[in-house]
DNA sequence: GCCGTTTTCGGCCCGACTGTTTTCAGTCG
C-alpha cells in the first residue's frame, strides 16, 4: 500500500496556497508549506502515528498534526474545506504558471472572475485585462509563455509518479491467482522523463480476473475500456493505465512490442520481414508456414532477428540496432554500478535530515563513499557561514568510516555567478574534498555570456561537477542558453565532469545533452541531489537517464574506487 | 503556525529582478 504522506502534503501544500492566494499570513502559509515538505520527506509513513508521533516532524505542531489526524480520520479537514470554498479550485492552478503568484491570481479572480488557466488565455487574447493593474504588456507576454510551458508538458506526467503507479498496479495485480508474470512496458520502462500513458502487461492463461482486478482498484477513478485483451483506466490522480494480458508463450513478444519505441519497432519489424519474418505482439513467425519461431522471452525474440538483447532505455532507434548487429552495444551503467552520490544536502541550509540520518541512509544503500554537499554562502537565502560549513567538516571527519565503513566526503554546492565566479576563494575551497558548483539565478543571460560563464566555472581548479548543469525544470522551466558544445569542451579539457542530477522534475543533463557530451569525452556523475533521506532513492532516474545517454561504468565518476575519484578530484591548477 | 543553549514572544529564507502602479509590489530561487 502506498504511503499516505504524500496525500498529506499535498493536502498541506494546498492550504498553503489557499492561504496565500486568499491574503492571509505569509508565515502562516510558509509554516504550512514547510510542514508539507517536511511530511512528504519523512521516511515513517504518517497513517501509522499518533499526535506525538507527528509532533517529532520537523515544523509539525499541534495544530497541523491535529489537522493530519482529522484528514486521516475523516478524509478531510475543516480548515481546507472552508478555504476551499472561497476560493474556486481553477485559481489555484494559476498559480503554477510561473510569474503569476497567489496575488496576481487572486486580483484576476476578484475583479474578472476568472477561475482557470483556459479562461486565463481566453481573457487575455480577448484584450481583457488591459485594465487591469499590474497586468501590463509585457506581464500578459510572461503569462502566455508561462501557460505555453505548462502546455508542453502536455497530459504526460512525471517518471516518478508513473513509477508508484506502475509499481501499485503491479503489486495487485502479480496477486491474483494465475498470473505467470506481470510487468511495465512503454515510455516508463525506457525511463523516458515524462510518460504518457502507463502499459501493464500480465502473462495469464485468462484476463478476466485481471481487467476485473484492475478495474475495482481503490485508486482507479474512472474505467476508459473493459474488454477481453485490453483494460484502460484512469487513477484519482489521472494517470491512465493500460492493462493487456497475454497468453505465456506471447510474453517476449509482448513485451519487446509494447516496450517500443515506435520508431525502434520499426527497425526490428523491418529485420523481420527481410528474412521472411512476421514479428507482431504475439511473436515472431515464418510468413509463409505462420509457425511461430520465437515468443516467449525477449531474448529469444531478438536471437532469432540476429540480435542480442536490447537494453530498453536504448531502444529509440539512435544507433542501438547498428550497434547491436556490429556487436558493441555499449555494457550500459546499472543502478549497482554507483559506489556513492556525490550531491546530498543536510539541515544545514535546505535539506530535511541531519547529517547523522543523512549518513545512516547512505550507509544503508551499501555505498563506499558518500559526500555531503551544503550550499554555499553566495545562496544568501541559506545563511552559510564558514564557521557552520567548518563545524560541520568537523563532525563528518569524526563520522567517516563509522557507518559500515563508508567514508565520507566534504564538498559543497557553490553558486556560479553571473561571471562565472564562486563563492570562496581558493585557499578555502582547498579545504574541500569535492566542490560541486551550479546555476540559481540569472538564467535569461544570452548565450555567449551564459557559454562563457560556464566555462569561467569549469576553469576553476577547485570546481569538480557542474550541477544541474542546464538548470531546467521540467514542465515548468527550459534550460539555459549556452553553446554547449563550447561548455562540453571545457569540461572535457579541464577535468571538471557533468551531474546527471536525478530529481525527477530535472533529470539534467538529459538523454540527448548526455549523448553529446559524451562524444567530447566528458565524464560525469550521477546525483540526487538529496535533500531528504527518500531523495537518496531517485538514483534510479538518473541511472535510467544516464542509461538513455549511452552511458557506461568507466564514464561515470561515481562508480569508480575512492583512489580512482580522488585523483580525478585533484584538477591541475591547484595548490 | 512553528520554534526556542535568545524559551511563551517575536522572530521566521534574504536579496535580486521585473514590470510598472514611476516608488514598490510581486515573484522567484
Amino acid at each position: 500500500m502506498a504511503r499516505r504522506n504524500e496525500e498529506v502534503e499535498a493536502l498541506l501544500g494546498e492550504y498553503a496556497d489557499l492561504i496565500a492566494i486568499t491574503g492571509g499570513d505569509a508565515f502562516k502559509a510558509r509554516a504550512y508549506e514547510k510542514a508539507a515538505r517536511a511530511i512528504g520527506g519523512h521516511p515513517a509513513d504518517v497513517s501509522g502515528l499518533d499526535a506525538d508521533g507527528l509532533m517529532e516532524i520537523p515544523n509539525v505542531g499541534r495544530s497541523i498534526a491535529e489537522k493530519v489526524l482529522e484528514y486521516l480520520r475523516t478524509g478531510k479537514v475543516a480548515a481546507v474545506e472552508e478555504r476551499r470554498a472561497r476560493i474556486p479550485d481553477g485559481v489555484r492552478e494559476l498559480i503554477a504558471i510561473p510569474t503569476l503568484g497567489p496575488k496576481k491570481a487572486l486580483r484576476l479572480y476578484e475583479d474578472l472572475h476568472i477561475s482557470s488557466v483556459d479562461e486565463l488565455t481566453a481573457a487575455i487574447e480577448a484584450d481583457a485585462l488591459a485594465d487591469l493593474k499590474g497586468f501590463g504588456e509585457k506581464t500578459q507576454e510572461n503569462i502566455l509563455h508561462g501557460i505555453r510551458l505548462l502546455r508542453q508538458a502536455g497530459d504526460r506526467i512525471p517518471v516518478h509518479l508513473a513509477l508508484d503507479t506502475a509499481e501499485e498496479v503491479l503489486a495487485e495485480l502479480s496477486a491474483v491467482t494465475g498470473c505467470e508474470s506481470s510487468a511495465y512496458a512503454g515510455s516508463l520502462r525506457r525511463m523516458r522523463e515524462t510518460i504518457g500513458d502507463i502499459d501493464v502487461l500480465v502473462a495469464a492463461g485468462r484476463s478476466a480476473p485481471f481487467m476485473d482486478a484492475l478495474v475495482s482498484m481503490p485508486s482507479t477513478a474512472e474505467v476508459i475500456a473493459h474488454g477481453e485483451k485490453k483494460t484502460s483506466i484512469r487513477t484519482h490522480k489521472g494517470v491512465q493505465v493500460d492493462l493487456r494480458v497475454l497468453p505465456p508463450r506471447s510474453w517476449g513478444a509482448g513485451m519487446q512490442y509494447f516496450t517500443g519505441s515506435k520508431a525502434h519497432n520499426i527497425r526490428t519489424r523491418t529485420i523481420a520481414v527481410r528474412e521472411g519474418l512476421k514479428l507482431s505482439e504475439y511473436g515472431l513467425f515464418d510468413t509463409r508456414s505462420g509457425k511461430s519461431l520465437a515468443s516467449r522471452t525477449e531474448e529469444e525474440v531478438y536471437a532469432r532477428l540476429g540480435l542480442p538483447w536490447i537494453p530498453p532505455a536504448l531502444r529509440e532507434d539512435r544507433g542501438e540496432i547498428e550497434a547491436a548487429l556490429r556487436g558493441e552495444l555499449p555494457e550500459i551503467l546499472t543502478e549497482r554500478d554507483i559506489r556513492g552520490d556525490l550531491h546530498t544536502h543536510t539541515d544545514l541550509t535546505d535539506g530535511l535530515a541531519s547529517l547523522e540520518t543523512m549518513v545512516e541512509a547512505a550507509a544503508r544503500r551499501g555505498y563506499a563513499y558518500y559526500a555531503v554537499t551544503d550550499h554555499a554562502p553566495n545562496l544568501y537565502m541559506q545563511r552559510m557561514t564558514d564557521e557552520k560549513i567548518l563545524a560541520q567538516r568537523e563532525r563528518l571527519r569524526e563520522l567517516d568510516g563509522t557507518r559500515r565503513r563508508m567514508r565520507l566526503l566534504h564538498g559543497t554546492e557553490l553558486n556560479i555567478g553571473p561571471d562565472g565566479e564562486v563563492d570562496w576563494p581558493g585557499e578555502f575551497l582547498a579545504g574541500f574534498d569535492l566542490c560541486v558548483a551550479s546555476l540559481h539565478s540569472h538564467f535569461d543571460q544570452d548565450r555567449r555570456a551564459m557559454t562563457r560563464r560556464l566555462v569561467r566555472a569549469c576553469e576553476n581548479p577547485y570546481v569538480n561537477v557542474i550541477g544541474h548543469p542546464t538548470t531546467r525544470l521540467i514542465g515548468k522551466r527550459p534550460g539555459v542558453d549556452a553553446d554547449w558544445d563550447e561548455v562540453f569542451a571545457a569540461c572535457a579539457r579541464t577535468g571538471t565532469a557533468l551531474e546527471v542530477n536525478a530529481q525527477p522534475d530535472r533529470l539534467d543533463l538529459r538523454d540527448e545533452d548526455i549523448l553529446r557530451a559524451r562524444r567530447h569525452g566528458v565524464r560525469f556523475a550521477v546525483n540526487t541531489d538529496a535533500h531528504s533521506v527518500l531523495h537518496l532513492a531517485h538514483l534510479r532516474y538518473g541511472v535510467g537517464t544516464a542509461q538513455r545517454g549511452w552511458l557506461t561504468k568507466d564514464d561515470v565518476i561515481n562508480t569508480w574506487t575512492l583512489t580512482r575519484l580522488r585523483r580525478f578530484l585533484r584538477k591541475s591548477g591547484r595548490n
